[in-house]
DNA sequence: GTAGGGTTAG
């Protein structure tokens, strides 16, 4: 039937008469039915003969509607025949095939087959890739069409570098910073700071120092993220002292620490038992007009609890509630589990009742997906609660914890926590020295220490032994000459520094 | 096939 219905509309464009979409439709509806996608391009061929603009319209149309159909094999197939026909292909049919980010790469592979160029890869394909946790075959689409790319601006490059970096492909990130650079792009501190955050979650702190010097060569200066990134890590680390350092050094630059980045520090402190310095901070943060925020009540709860010191942690959390500032989910964690361990189960209660009624809790519950039937997870616990079963309570609480706070990242291969390292840096004089660069410092101070320091002292050494660039433009430099001359071992040794 | 879209926490 399909097949006399070809000859019919064959026969119609024969006598000059004219078709319109929606017969397009029904014959290519009932040729897929038929004859499966392949009947489509079976069709194309059999129409040869038809006017040349007929031919066009059939041909755009049946690649959207292929393509639509989940067949982009075929649609890419259709495309040859027009490209190889001259035909035109609209953009419409030329962006149906490209929408799909699957298709897309399919499209590409078939065109360079046929030895062809593309006449412009639209910047969407690049998002689509790069939304959809596909950004290893993005950049492997930049890098393979080098020539035929898109107008992308520094904030498309910027994306990718971040999604790079988060993939922990940071040896491709930074590569594809340097690409962009030689396309003209001149790029700015946001995707700097992208890089300088992936090499620090890499624990590769000497290079995203030796990248934080190096920006103001380039002429590019930190920002207020920078600091807090580099500022974060060190507090991370155990590295207290240099933290304050940088801290105080974005001060004299004239950068405003904002309640972020006090937190960082207030719970680096906290979380190392310094109290005191932790509550000096806090005070210096409303001297500086600044508020204190969730993160910043957590952190001063988190730190008495941890000293063991309920009174004070209690005491804090009703100051801080007086005031209108409330913990959020995890501070109240810290205050219950603390309250339990001392058996202190009424006022576990009355916290956790506070708890389940804070804005933030609810909502932070209301995300997690339960199929205890019709109950909000919010109305469950506190349902619990009221009965009671306040060990329940928290033990459902834990397991929400555990989905949204997975454990505390210390890179691994760390056998001690921050104790060891503040007690190690505690006992000599360490620091930022003003004179000197933060990196060369830092880098000092590693070596000396190398000889009694933990794992990771030790492979901050090393990696700095093993490098020998100076700057973020020599390293580009150095890996691509690498590359061209083959040296690939040595690439690879530079790239695993790199990646760790 | 635009314009607006990009970076930091336990």
């Amino acid at each position: 039937m399909v097949d006399m219905a070809i000859e019919l509309f064959i026969e119609l464009d024969d006598r000059g008469l004219p078709s319109d979409a929606g017969m397009h439709t029904v014959l290519l509806k009932a040729i897929v039915e038929e004859k499966g996608a392949a009947g489509v391009l079976d069709l194309i061929q059999r129409c040869d003969i038809l006017r040349p603009e007929l031919f066009d319209i059939l041909c755009n149309k049946s690649i959207s509607f292929l393509c639509k159909k989940g067949s982009p094999e075929t649609a890419c197939d259709v495309y040859v025949v027009m490209k190889r026909k001259g035909s035109v292909v609209t953009r419409k049919s030329y962006y149906s095939i490209l929408e799909d980010a699957n298709y897309a790469l399919r499209f590409f592979a078939k065109i360079r087959e046929c030895g062809w160029t593309t006449a412009t890869i639209p910047v969407t394909v690049f998002d689509n890739l790069t939304t959809n946790g596909r950004v290893l075959d993005a950049y492997k689409l930049i890098r393979d069409m080098e020539d035929n790319l898109p107008r992308m601006d520094v904030v498309d490059y910027s994306i990718m570098v971040d999604r790079l970096c988060k993939g922990s492909h940071i040896r491709k990130a930074l590569d594809l910073c340097e690409f962009a650079r030689k396309k003209g792009i001149t790029l700015s501190i946001v995707t700097y700071n992208s890089v300088i955050n992936g090499l620090c979650r890499q624990g590769c702190l000497v290079e995203a120092f030796r990248l934080f010097d190096s920006l103001q060569k380039i002429n590019v200066p930190p920002s207020e993220i920078t600091y807090a990134i580099l500022i974060d890590i060190l507090t991370k680390e155990g590295h207290l002292v240099d933290a304050r350092k940088l801290f105080e050094k974005m001060i004299v630059l004239g950068l405003k620490p904002s309640t972020r980045v006090y937190n960082l520090l207030i719970n680096g402190y906290c979380k190392m038992g310094q109290m005191q310095e932790g509550l000096k901070l806090l005070l210096d943060l409303e001297v500086k007009c600044l508020k204190p925020d969730e993160f910043t009540v957590s952190a001063v709860i988190n730190g008495f609890c941890r000293n063991g010191d309920m009174e004070a942690a209690l005491g804090s959390y009703f100051d801080f509630k007086r005031d209108g500032h409330l913990p959020d989910f995890l501070g109240f964690m810290y205050l219950l589990s603390g309250l339990c361990s001392k058996g202190r189960l009424e006022e576990s209660q009355s916290i956790l009742r506070e708890m389940l009624q804070t804005r933030s809790v609810i909502n932070l519950l209301n995300k997690v997906e339960i199929d205890v039937q019709t109950e909000s997870m919010e109305q469950f616990l506190f349902f619990l609660c009221e009965q009671g079963r306040i060990q329940e309570t928290i033990t459902v609480l834990n397991e929400v914890q555990s989905m949204f706070f997975p454990v505390e990242r210390w890179r691994t291969g760390a056998p001690s926590g921050p104790e060891k390292l503040k007690e190690i840096y505690d006992s000599k004089a360490f620091g930022i020295a003003a004179s000197k660069s933060s990196l060369s410092s830092y880098e000092t101070d590693m070596n000396i220490k190398s000889s009694d320091a933990e794992n990771t002292v030790k492979n901050y050494a090393e990696e700095e032994n093993r490098s020998q660039l100076c700057d973020f433009d020599s390293y580009f430099d150095h890996l691509a000459s690498l590359c061209t001359k083959g040296e690939l071992l040595e690439a690879n040794k530079l790239a695993k520094m790199l990646t760790c």
